[in-house]
DNA sequence: AAACTGAGCAACCGCTATGGG
DNA sequence: ACCCATAGCGGTTGCTCAGTT
């Protein structure tokens, strides 16, 4: 179908995004929303195509991504929820409130993958696979250390040093039903353009800042308005969606209403992995 | 201490789906 | 009914850096 080229390269820039241009598009969709993304570059004075900016709203910059280490249980759910819906990465990550498909994407092929292949070989053939060079066994140190940088570098709307740091996650737990009211963020299309002025967002200069609100009240908006598109919708999940995925849906509803032995009963029980 | 290796992840690419005119 | 623009998705790539040699 007709598709623009994305970024006429001329003049858009790639790569990774500087914290100022995080600064940038953050400050523009908390003001505007981002009913369309691919003005919105333009309207924010981004060097950027609106692709890019979209990836990195969703992937990186939405208030409500939780970070840091995938906790057990939120493996297994991925692990699970592959199982039933395959590499339909954003069906899972609707399953995984604050998690993106990228991330669920990345952390099934860099962790869970493995993880799971061995033991599927074992399973097939008893022969213990060819002993690896490295990562003797434990938890990947590799990915708490980043997981601590990202945390650090993550929040985009801080200034580098990060004061603000302790993470997205814990506010979280915190955020007061105070703001439900504002339209969300990351649902936040076009019309509901968050009305946040009150949000800091000073000069370049100064630092840039959300006001603690911000996140509160984004963090505490209903799930429903975050994971509205596939979040145990039934209509969604469950037939009204795309027709090419009925069957999936029929398994899926199979899968998450039980199918009489009540086998998977646990997966039913992960709407939320909060 | 330096070089090397490969895991981890952010970002890009290209395709399909969807909605509006 | 058709065409086009845009959004969204999944696969892939390439960079960074921790861990190993």
């Amino acid at each position: 179908m007709g598709r623009a080229p994305c970024c006429e390269k001329m003049g858009l820039k790639r790569g990774p995004w500087t914290a100022e241009e995080d600064k940038i598009l953050v400050a523009h969709i908390t003001s505007f929303g981002h009913g369309n993304w691919r003005a919105l570059p333009k309207q924010a004075g981004l060097l950027r195509c609106g692709k890019s900016c979209r990836l990195r709203w969703i992937n990186y910059l939405r208030p409500d991504i939780k970070r840091g280490n995938f906790s057990d249980e939120e493996e297994q759910s991925i692990i699970q929820l592959h199982q039933l819906l395959g590499n339909r990465w954003s069906a899972i990550a609707a399953r995984l409130p604050g998690r993106t498909d990228n991330e669920i994407k990345n952390v099934w092929h860099t962790h869970l993958k493995k993880r799971l292949e061995p033991s599927e070989q074992e399973q097939h053939e008893q022969q213990p696979g060819a002993p690896k060079k490295r990562k003797p066994s434990g938890p990947p140190r590799r990915r708490e250390a980043k997981a601590a940088r990202k945390a650090a570098a993550a929040a985009p709307v801080s200034s580098p040093e990060r004061s603000v740091s302790s993470t997205v996650t814990e506010s979280t737990s915190v955020a007061s039903g105070a703001a439900a009211e504002h339209g969300g963020s990351s649902g936040n299309s076009a019309g509901s353009s968050v009305s946040v002025k009150e949000e800091s967002f000073t000069s370049e200069s100064e630092e840039f800042q959300i006001d603690e609100s911000f996140w509160s009240e984004t963090l505490s908006m209903p799930l429903d308005d975050i994971n509205d598109v596939g979040l145990m919708e039934p209509q969604d999940a469950f037939g009204g969606g795309k027709s090419s995925d009925g069957d999936m849906d029929y398994w899926l509803k199979v899968f998450m209403e039980g199918d009489g032995d009540g086998g998977d009963a646990d997966v039913l029980d992960l709407p939320q992995m909060i």
